[in-house]
DNA sequence: ACGGCTCACACT
DNA sequence: TAGTGTGAG
């Protein structure tokens, strides 16, 4: 008889799945050759052969261990196979191993939430599917219990010492009076093992798996039974699991937090934890850790397995140690220009298969200084908006680092530009692209809906002169534009720029991005989505007339454009402009163009009002004009941005513009554009939306628009559409 | 003169 | 926010 199921059952069964030696799996399927024997994987082999970063299961048995040399392993097992890790622009190269790890996520991501904890981790929630099976299939009604599944060791049995382990695990899997919680951790361990099966079969890849109640015990439990096995932590041995385990082996305690808990408060194992109240651990550690530590001590997590197949950034770094340190601009550029290649090509991959953008540049080096007072500071990481290109970013990252070099040197900074170097080493460089977000579909979808918002309806609402007000002190700054990159080009040499502001404007950029066929994958599907949504709109919104004949009419030439006076140029107003384009996806072709550029390439910016107007006798598009008429401070920021341009600073704008959205669905030539001011786009409008494009807007509007909780009650027409009414 | 290169996240 | 620090693998 089924147990029913407790009443305020939180119960979860979370897994996590650990591949075995990845690196060396990786090599050992791409020459199958190594299979079976000893091998370890290294980068950079000049100096002492090498240091390991994977070392096989045939090599540890040697004593072969990570984070030895080459050499060293040689010594201990001379018949190793020791397997470079691939080298590209001068640096480990770690693509492929990336991409194994992909192919493992895609496996295991089909059961249940998956969060990809690192190349080669994820964990796993099984909670629905283990829920199911034990509705619809429980173990105990099965005939066969995989092998697999019976090869499980579950902790607190007995069946290492049993002559037959097996059988001793498939009482446990199919026990009919067993705790639910037990039962649906049979499950779990079934649904685990059949996982395994899969990777190994889809990829060739072994792993190793714990099955848990939550994320920190499966944790523990997958690292108990290594290689291509699983492990079970039922809840009864929570108990017995920690309070002889020794603290440094939780995760987040293997540093300084758990040598902490062990000199000062003398806490060896998890269990000597349970003598502290959560106060003490609270006044000592913070509140949050102080909690955390108590729960743990009691085998509870909470942490919930985050829905992430894909990494929240990327990064590409190289470190220079010893006399390789760095000690010219030069040289700092060359290097930047090699890990700017890499992480723009992992960009564009990024973009290409995932659909994601990055928005911020970060840099980092460290550094240390021969005149030694003061050899402890620490080389400042700056970050800006992320241009994408590797040309931009390698610009972008070499103004970061000048502008850490100049705070790094703080009074010392004497002659830092010249090439003979100044007493300053770089031992490390690295550049990263994080705040990644995924394209709104809705770029495409959102674009479709307005096509029937255009074709339906138009507002009587304008905007208040109050609200004008308030959108010129906007102090959003950034601005996205997103050409051609085939007319894109950045003229600006690598001369020195001039340190001295540059940290003032680092942070405040224009740039734009060609989105590539980012856009193209949105279907004819969302037809009939939008269709209901007009009705509804229409409902609710009563005065309207037609947009049908603006549509249709919207073929606006440059001229008409100018004839309107309503380009960029006069408006003042720095625009987000996406666009699609339907180039290839080299990564060369991803660009982003300050604005300052597009207009000196004769590039049209342009805003919701070339759509052409019916004559101008509504006093809504005048109101809508004030919008964008230049005010005395953009007018004089402008200037600011011209001079900046021309000091050859990375594209920077000053603070106190508002930004503009601008979607454009047939490409930058001939086709279809809206721009939307993105500060004054009214949350009360992106509610009106449907609920998907909603999200996609949302995720895409985020980094630029703070939270502006004013409801003007606004209609979706009068933000996103010209007005021609009454 | 070496564990290199990535990642995530909490804190401020 | 941007920047620092910790921790993991």
């Amino acid at each position: 008889m089924p147990v029913a199921k407790p009443e305020s059952s939180d119960v979860r069964i979370i897994a996590h799945v650990d591949m075995d030696c990845f690196y060396v799996q990786v090599e050992q399927r791409k020459q199958p050759c190594l299979r079976g024997l000893p091998t370890a994987v290294v980068q950079y082999n000049s100096w002492k052969g090498g240091g390991l970063i994977a070392v096989g299961y045939e090599a540890r048995k040697f004593g072969v261990k990570r984070s030895m040399r080459g050499d060293e392993a040689k010594k201990v097992c001379p018949q190793i196979q020791l397997i470079q890790v691939p080298v590209a622009r001068g640096k480990a190269d770690l693509k492929t191993y990336r991409d194994a790890g992909s192919e493992v996520v895609r496996v295991l991501s089909k059961k249940g939430r998956c969060e990809r904890a690192s190349i080669d981790e994820v964990y796993l929630d099984l909670t629905d599917a283990a829920e199911a099976m034990l509705v619809e299939t429980p173990p105990e009604s099965m005939e066969a219990i995989d092998v697999e599944a019976l090869k499980s060791h579950v902790l607190g049995l007995d069946q290492e010492e049993q002559s037959d382990g097996q059988e001793c695990v498939r009482k446990w899997l199919t026990k009919c009076d067993s705790d639910y919680r037990d039962k649906l951790l049979a499950c779990g361990t079934l649904i685990v093992a059949e996982l395994r099966m899969q990777v190994l079969k889809e990829t060739e890849f072994t792993c190793s798996a714990g099955i848990a109640h939550n994320k920190m015990l499966a944790k523990l439990a997958s690292a108990m039974n290594k290689p291509a096995q699983q492990t079970v932590v039922p809840l009864s041995c929570v108990k017995g699991l920690l309070d002889s385990l020794p603290i440094k082996k939780m995760k987040q305690l293997g540093g300084k937090l758990g040598s902490s808990l062990e000199s000062d408060l003398g806490v060896n194992t998890v269990g000597d934890l349970l003598k502290f109240p959560e106060q003490k651990l609270q006044e000592r550690y913070g509140i949050n850790t102080g909690t955390w530590l108590w729960n743990i001590a009691r085998g509870s997590s909470g942490e919930e397995v985050q829905c992430r197949l894909l990494p929240n950034s990327h990064g590409s770094g190289k470190s220079f140690p010893g006399p390789q340190a760095l000690r010219t601009i030069a040289s700092v550029q060359h290097w930047l220009t090699e890990l700017s290649e890499e992480l723009s090509e992992r960009l564009s991959s990024d973009l290409d298969q995932n659909r994601r953008m990055a928005h911020t540049l970060t840099f980092h080096a460290t550094a240390y200084r021969l005149s030694d007072s003061d050899s402890h500071k620490k080389f400042p990481s700056k970050s800006c908006p992320l241009r994408y290109g590797a040309a931009k970013i390698q610009e972008d990252a070499l103004n970061l680092f000048k502008a850490g070099l100049r705070d790094y040197l703080g009074s010392y900074r004497a002659n830092i530009l010249g090439d003979s170097n100044n007493g300053w080493r770089i031992t490390s460089l690295s550049v990263s692209a994080s705040k990644i977000m995924t394209i709104p579909s809705g770029m495409c979808s959102i674009t479709k809906y307005l096509h029937v918002q255009h074709s339906s309806c138009t507002s009587s609402e304008q905007p208040q002169d109050n609200d004008i007000q308030e959108t010129a002190l906007h102090s959003g700054c950034t601005n996205y534009s997103v050409m051609d990159s085939n007319e894109a080009h950045d003229e600006r040499t690598g001369e020195e720029m001039k340190i001295e502001d540059e940290h003032d404007r680092l942070g405040c950029t224009d740039y734009s991005v060609d989105l590539c066929e980012a856009f193209d994958k949105s279907t004819g599907e969302e037809k009939e989505e939008k269709a209901t949504h007009r009705c509804n709109l229409d409902e609710e919104e009563g005065e309207r007339g037609s947009w049908k004949d603006e549509v249709m009419d919207r073929s606006c030439s440059s001229k008409e454009l100018e004839k309107d006076g309503i380009v960029l140029e006069t408006t003042q107003l720095p625009v987000v402009t996406v666009s699609k384009f339907c180039s290839g996806s080299n990564e060369s072709e991803f660009q982003i163009i300050p604005i300052e550029e597009q207009k000196s390439k004769n590039t049209r910016i342009t805003s919701p009002l070339c759509m052409k107007r019916n004559k101008s006798k509504d006093k809504g598009t005048a109101s809508i004009l004030r919008f964008f008429k230049p005010d005395l401070s953009s007018a004089s920021r402008n200037q600011e941005v011209a001079e900046s341009m021309q000091d050859n600073s990375p594209s920077a704008v000053p603070d106190g513009h508002s930004s503009e959205l601008r979607l454009s669905d047939h490409g930058a030539q001939g086709g279809e554009i809206w721009n939307y001011k993105v500060d004054e786009i009214d949350i009360s409008v992106i509610e009106e939306l449907p609920p998907e494009i909603q999200k996609e807007l949302w995720s895409w509007l985020r980094p630029h628009k703070r939270s502006n909780t004013a409801n003007r009650g606004s209609t979706i027409a009068r933000y996103f559409l010209p007005s021609k009414s009454s």
